[in-house]
DNA sequence: CGCGGGTTTGATGATGCTCAAGCCCGGTGG
DNA sequence: CCACCGGGCTTGAGCATCATCAAACCCGCG
């Protein structure tokens, strides 16, 4: 069950987890089940744990005012599961968490995360490391946003991201890129 | 010239600067003056140093295939300017970044990021801080990218960056926010 | 067999881009 | 002091892209 964490934990950072570092981290981390559908997140909750997923896939999304759905986010096996902004900054969420598949995880509650894991060395250096990829990942989602064709952004998410291709239905590949399902259904068709 | 710099590393962190990080940050950071349009990154380099901007504006972007330029980030007084994924990854830039208006900067090089400043706590409390924000703030913007009209982008970036309205002409603003310079000149005699 | 979630197809219209021309205004030189 | 120039902003027409609405289709499943 941790395997997965621990793992990720030592490849995104130098400094290798010493004996004590498993034991807190397995202590601290506690897994839980999530059934299609549940929600860890909703709405105007506040944040308060991130989830590790150790199998299945969820998505973050909002409703607009027309109750419309768009998908911030898309995660599977080895991606963090929370809002980064409501969990650091204590503010209510605009966005929902839910899972699509069932779905295994691994939950840290925001205070064990400040009292006890921030004194692991490598679980400091591999948040560090995420924030940074996170940074320049949304950089460069953003500017393709801006400056590409529905197309390009389908080609480049292909690219970078088979997975989600294979896991998710069409229609939130579409919401995830920002165009109708239609539209991607007709770029699909049309090449 | 550096007080902006250390009142903005306290601002971000809870640790103060002590007399000894104080010296060590101004012997590390040096000033440069960067003359309108002059260069502080090209495509194709590496980005080995960045850039706090003292006073002055600045602009980075990249330019595509058919030579046209895509403002990516606009900076002012208290940003830093720099290709954070260049900088990290020690891998070639491909983007621009120039100065916009005269610009009083102080530069850090990477080496002595990593060899001195790395051991100041209050540096470290902030670039993490910053990383965190920077990271949510792009995924706003991305989001608003994907699912708002051309015109709440412009409202959006009215209210939130205001300066940047005043500061830079109205085809760099539009730039920015990915549309033509005609469409955001239409939106704004439209209301 | 029929139902339902997901995908496709078609028609129509809005949004925003491109190209082209004109305008405004501050700066420069005659 | 005025004419001209140039950078930036505006205006217009036509067009491409993409959203929307509606209907049909596909297919696995009870």
């Amino acid at each position: 069950m941790y395997q997965p964490l621990l793992s990720y934990i030592e490849r995104h950072s130098t400094t290798p987890l010493s004996g004590e570092d498993i034991e807190l981290i397995q202590s601290k981390f506690t897994p839980k089940k999530i059934r299609k559908g549940q929600y860890i997140l909703q709405d105007g909750e506040i944040c308060r744990s991130t989830a590790f997923i150790v199998k299945g896939a969820m998505r973050q999304y909002t409703v607009d005012d027309k109750g419309m759905e768009h998908i911030i986010q898309l995660a599977i096996e080895n991606w963090w599961a929370d809002d980064r902004e409501s969990f650091l900054t204590d503010t209510p969420s605009r966005y929902y968490i839910d899972a699509w598949e069932n779905t295994d995880v691994l939950v840290l509650k925001k205070t064990d995360y400040y009292e006890h894991l921030i004194h692991i060395p490598a679980m400091m250096e591999m948040i560090k490391v995420l924030d940074e990829r996170h940074a320049y990942a949304n950089h460069k989602r953003l500017h393709s946003a801006l400056n590409d064709t529905a197309e390009q952004r389908y080609f480049n998410l292909i690219s970078t991201r088979p997975e989600f291709i294979q896991r998710f239905p069409q229609y939130l590949i579409a919401s995830y890129l920002g165009v109708a399902k239609e539209t991607l259904s007709r770029l699909r068709s049309s090449n």
